[in-house]
RNA sequence: GCCCGAGUGGCGGAAUGGCAGACGCACCGCACUCAAAAUGCGGCGUUCUUUGAACGUGUGAGUUCGACUCUCACCUUGGGCACCA
């Protein structure tokens, strides 16, 4: 026999055979219950790695099992299509990012069918595709008709040497990624998604997501940063104008030395019209407005700021404090203003200290009150109020609620709650993306396209210009429309909108990906919707996954979806490393997925990758480690030939009484491993020890197979089980193998074993005596043995006697079936 | 700075209050072979006075009959957020 077994003639063989029979086809089936098992669809960049392989071995694995487990699954796959590497190679290589990319899938597409992956191919898509952008370009127009969408004039990164504008994470610290040069900040009119709409459903519902990772949870909690305070006024000395702040520590309130403005607040060229200072302001703003906000919003940026001539009065007690300007103040967050307590607030101390401000202590945290120029560290944590008038001896958390009473009494302000998150800038200056669905008429204004002109179509024949400016600036054909309204001249906008938006709705594409009046049927998608497993890398923590939960929230409202949240849970799969460091060209560290394909075969390349580290955890490469995987699939291989033919006829027996020592081990190890695989894949998702679970009932299989005399219908139960246990995560040698011992059917449309409770029964168990919590002997005891038993047994011992020699014996714990503890003193 | 993880043999990892190191890799020995590879069988935490014992899960304390597991403090390391008032 062959030492080693062909596995491209068989992977090929079986991976055709599903093709041809429509296997992991599905359609709604309501008497069955579904199940939606869904990997992070990948930008095709050309090449699969192994990060890609192992997300989608992963989400194999789940839908396989549930798929044995009776469950109509729908397991598919797309591509994210549109970004920016398709523009950098058609700047490069002067490629059409279109046929960059379709070039790119077809590759991808190829290597992904050599892994044997359960899809349903026929709901693949692509984002790229006007017709599937056309409903990216619907979900903009909705929002924008449900006034989700809006235009302002934004900030943008914008690289003066490459005369571009850039996304955020092409900025590394302040600089531009390719040229290095300092990145600028422009003010554009651009697009945005009003998600802060939903800021406390996005993050109430976090709650309900029990099956997402805490970590994950968190960040996004973070992120949504809720934060409670109040909003309040402050007069303005010698002017009609008040100043809103916002404050979430109410109780500091006649601790505010001065009030701080962020440059670009509204008031600020009020206040300083006509004054003496009125240059050196307009200055300062000229100098933040050009400053890139990674710059300006960084820790390590120092503060500064500007006293612009005014004051404001303090509505607490009357108090006359100065009104700053200042960098650290953002225009963004609460109402661009807010008084400053250094006492309390560090970034006010830093403030105060560097132009000399007072400093005014209002909480008192020991017993006595600190020098106020003592001050070296400001105070924020508990304690009394004090320099307060009516206020004095409150705790922080009393007084913050007296204070908000006493303003909303007197009407000066209202408690409030401010979030972190922004509203999501969608807008690229960028051409290889969904167009925005807006026309700019003289007369009509900014008017949307009509839902049945769409999609605009994104022209593909375009020129790339060595300035990195889109192309679309230039494509007259495209600008040049007539208004829907009036019919009249008007222009095309020529953003696109980020990529992310296109991944923020696929997965209910999924649902009905043919229908093109929807973007979804809602029937289709009411069966399969939520995604019940979600399976990708964390660095989507935060963006995709927020944007993804908006999306579904929105399309709940306007009552096209019946769920609220689009996945109810969530696996982050850990990278894979090689000798420590994430692989990547620039350390030439990576491992081609091709080659190890090529060389041992899919079933061996997600066995490794599976066995070697739990899905959440990094995975170490190790070649030698691939090696054995595959050792191990030739000895299932050659085992299970040598047993075919022996066992190719037989039943396996419903009576099982009277089986030899060895015999009933094997029976009893073949359902311990059914129940073990089910627990480890139903429940934790432990797929490294289910694997490890197979092995250890291969290798009782293996020491079986030299006894003399064996039960061979009982060793069919045996290598029946593992070749099912076996199947979710190497499909194709197992479909071989259990058609070499005679079965017709595939070995995939099996139902998946189920262990029997008798068979996990012993007559005996090993029990450890102890005395002091150390082990110092085993012995064998019959199954559920009686405490009392136990106990004698344990006290005659001949090694407990003589360790308990000339000691009192204090008590003896029993662990039923388990362990004996004596202890002695 | 704040918020999460993680730390166990030479390596990947297992055990979530009850036998530390399952399973695999590497390594060592034996068999087969002229030889090697492949394969099979056996060994494999450290130390010692080696038929036995002591020590051992980042460090130090604590809870417990019993701690990798729980509690507190610290160290190292990975990640996220970071002037959000």
């Amino acid at each position: 026999m062959e030492n080693r077994y062909d596995f491209r003639t068989i992977e090929n063989r079986w991976q055709n055979y599903w093709r041809n029979n429509g296997f992991y086809q599905v359609t709604e089936d309501e008497t069955k219950p579904k199940y939606y098992s869904l990997e992070m669809f990948p930008y095709p960049s050309g090449n699969l790695h192994m990060g890609h392989v192992r997300n989608y071995a992963i989400g194999d694995v789940v839908a396989r099992f549930k798929s044995m487990n009776g469950f109509n699954v729908l397991h598919p796959m797309g591509w994210d299509s549109f970004g920016l590497p398709a523009e950098n190679a058609a700047i490069l290589h002067n490629i059409p990012p279109a046929k960059w990319t379709s070039s790119n899938i077809e590759i991808m597409q190829e290597q992904l069918k050599t892994l044997g992956l359960s899809y349903d191919w026929k709901r693949e898509f692509t984002t790229s595709d006007p017709g599937y952008y056309k409903f990216t370009q619907w979900m903009f127009l909705k929002l924008y008709e449900h006034n989700l969408a809006y235009r302002r004039s934004a900030g943008v990164n914008w690289c003066p040497s490459c005369h571009t504008v850039l996304a955020n994470e092409q900025v590394v610290e302040g600089a531009c990624e390719r040229c290095e040069a300092l990145v600028e900040k422009k003010q554009l009119e651009q697009w945005f998604f009003r998600i802060t709409d939903y800021a406390a459903r996005l993050l109430d519902d976090l709650d309900s997501l029990t099956g997402w990772p805490e970590k994950v949870v968190t960040m996004q909690k973070n992120w949504i940063g809720r934060s409670e305070g109040c909003q309040f006024n402050m007069a303005i000395e010698n002017s009609s104008e008040t100043i809103s702040l916002y404050t979430t520590r109410p109780d500091t309130v006649f601790g505010a030395t001065y009030l701080v403005l962020a440059p670009e607040h509204p008031l600020v060229p009020i206040l300083c019209a006509g004054k003496d200072i009125e240059k050196e302001v307009h200055d300062f703003i000229n100098k933040m407005e050009f400053m890139s906000d990674v710059t300006r919003t960084s820790t390590d940026t120092e503060k500064e700021g500007i006293f612009t001539g005014t004051y404001a009065i303090n509505p607490m007690n009357g108090e006359k404090i100065p009104i700053w300007i200042a960098n650290y103040v953002l225009m963004d967050y609460g109402t661009g203003a807010i008084m400053a307590v250094p006492a309390h607030d560090e970034r006010d101390l830093e403030f105060a200290q560097k132009y000399n401000l007072p400093v005014k202590i209002v909480i008192q945290a020991g017993e006595a009150c600190e020098k106020e120029s003592d001050i070296t560290e400001a105070y924020d944590g508990d304690g009394i109020m004090v320099n307060s008038a009516d206020f004095n001896g409150l705790t922080v958390e009393e007084g913050k609620k007296a204070v908000i009473k006493y303003m909303e009494d007197e009407n000066i302000g209202t408690a409030t709650i401010n979030y972190r998150l922004r509203d999501w800038l969608i807008s690229r200056q960028r051409y290889w993306g969904a167009p925005i669905p807006i026309v700019y008429c003289d007369k009509c204004g900014t008017v949307p396209v009509p839902y049945e002109d769409l999609p605009v179509i994104l022209p593909e024949d375009v020129a790339f210009k060595p300035s990195g400016e889109s192309p679309l600036n230039d494509v007259e054909e495209f600008i040049k429309t007539n208004c829907p309204n009036c019919g009249g001249q008007a222009k095309r906008e020529t953003d696109t909108m980020d990529t992310f938006v296109c991944s923020s709705w696929y997965f209910t594409r999924f649902a009905s990906p043919h229908t093109s009046d929807l973007p979804f049927n809602k029937e289709a998608a009411d069966y399969w919707m939520p995604v019940d497993q979600y399976i990708g890398g964390v660095e989507h923590a935060i963006l995709h996954l927020m944007y993804a939960r908006f999306f579904t929230k929105f399309l709940y409202d306007i009552d096209m979806l019946s769920s609220t949240e689009p996945f109810t849970n969530l696996l982050t799969q850990g990278m894979v490393l090689k000798d420590g460091a994430k692989m990547s060209k620039s350390k030439g560290n990576v491992v081609s997925p091709e080659d190890i394909i090529g060389q041992y075969g899919a079933d061996t390349a997600r066995l490794f990758i599976l066995f070697a580290s739990p899905p959440i955890r990094d995975l170490e490469w190790s070649d030698q480690g691939v090696e054995g995987s595959y050792r191990f699939l030739n000895r299932v291989w050659r085992l299970i030939n040598e047993y075919a033919n022996d066992i190719k006829n037989l039943d396996i027996p419903e009576n099982i009484d009277d089986l030899d020592g060895a015999t009933k081990e094997l029976h009893f190890k073949t359902h311990f491993t059914i129940k073990k695989v089910t627990d480890d894949l139903e429940e934790r998702f432990n797929f490294n020890t289910a694997i490890s679970a197979i092995m250890e009932l291969f290798n009782t299989l293996n020491s079986y197979k030299d006894l003399p005399k064996q039960n061979l219908a009982l060793v069919k139960e045996a290598i029946e089980s593992l070749l099912i246990l076996l199947t979710p995560f190497c499909p194709h040698i197992c479909e071989e193998l259990w058609e070499i011992i005679g079965n017709r059917e595939s070995i995939t449309l099996q139902a998946w074993p189920k262990y029997e409770a008798e068979a996990l029964i012993q007559d005996e168990v090993e029990v450890v005596l102890q005395v002091n919590g150390k082990v110092r002997d085993r012995i064998k005891v019959p199954t559920n043995s009686p405490d009392e038993g136990l106990r004698q047994i344990a006290l005659e011992n001949s090694r407990i006697k003589e360790l308990t020699k000339g000691k009192k014996i204090v008590k003896i714990i029993v662990v039923p079936d388990k362990l004996i503890n004596v202890v002695a003193k």
